[in-house]
DNA sequence: GCGACAG
DNA sequence: ATCTTGTCGC
């Protein structure tokens, strides 16, 4: 898979002048309302998504219900002194369907802000040894939560021009709407802009703050932070990341690319 | 100057 | 992100 729009593919070398001018040009080419051709309900497991017919003692996974489901791909990557192994692991239903990988020389340092000029590059490599088309991406940061609306799920969503999500452990910026701490498993709550976020008045809804996990009584997990990368709405980017939650805090894309990375990065050292 | 800050 | 053993709890 390679870039639609090549000039939107981040460039390391970049002065950061540049770097913020191009996630401004990015930001204006995102699409933050529903632009894709598959049905929300039927992204997720087997299992909660129904394309699987229960009878009696067994759950029977019907041909025709596992290739209805969409392609979804989680993207994460994993670091070796100076190189990141960057990986894309691709799903339909429960089925792992493709995985690709790139290890890549590193040329910056992680800047809160510009993470997609430090791992953009690695990643479109991953995506270019990619033959399949996914129908939705998740990645591991944050879409319109980000200063210029442009955060990595944004930038790399829009430069291949497909359906993105991102999804992050920590908050860049935007305020939730009320308290996080200690919410129940399955509670939402917006995250607005403020005056952090540019080109969105304050008050914005740009993400959402999702339990996604959570043990009876102990407020030890913390929330994940969903927000559209492109051709998403808030709403469906959070809808679609709970659907994709199987009983961790992380969305399994992610975590299936979590091992990955991990597994293609010990072959390397050792 | 101080605090905040995806991975 | 990464460096790292055991340990508390369901």
């Amino acid at each position: 898979m390679k870039p639609a729009r090549p000039e939107f593919v981040p460039d390391a070398s970049a002065t950061r002048e540049e770097m913020e001018a191009l996630q401004r040009d990015v930001a204006a080419d995102a699409t933050w309302s529903d632009d894709f051709d598959f049905d929300p309900g039927t992204v997720g497991s087997d299992r909660t998504t129904g394309s699987g017919v229960a009878t009696g003692q067994r759950t029977l996974s019907t041909d025709h219900g596992a290739a209805s489901a969409p392609l979804v791909a989680g993207v994460d990557q994993a670091f070796l002194d100076d190189r990141a192994v960057s990986v894309v692991v691709v799903r339909r239903g429960d089925t792992v369907v493709e995985r690709a990988h790139a290890v890549t020389d590193l040329e910056i340092p992680y800047i809160p802000g510009l993470l997609a000029f430090r791992e953009g590059g690695p990643i479109l490599a991953a995506f270019a040894e990619l033959t399949c088309e996914p129908d939705l991406v998740v990645f591991d940061g944050s879409g319109r939560i980000h200063y210029r609306q442009a955060g990595l799920a944004t930038h790399i969503g829009v430069t291949l021009d497909v359906p993105s999500v991102g999804v992050a452990k920590g908050l860049l910026c935007g305020t939730p709407e009320t308290g996080v701490d200690g919410r129940p498993e399955g509670w939402r709550t917006p995250i607005l802009a403020d005056d952090d976020v540019e080109n969105a008045a304050p008050g914005t809804k740009i993400g959402h703050a999702f339990q996604s996990r959570q043990y009876d009584s102990r407020p030890i997990v913390n929330p994940i932070y969903v927000s559209p990368g492109h051709r998403v709405r808030v709403d469906t980017a959070t809808d679609l990341v709970e659907r994709l939650c199987a009983g961790y805090k992380l969305p399994e894309p992610t975590r299936l690319a979590d091992a990955h990375a991990d597994e293609v990065k010990r072959g390397l050292s050792e």
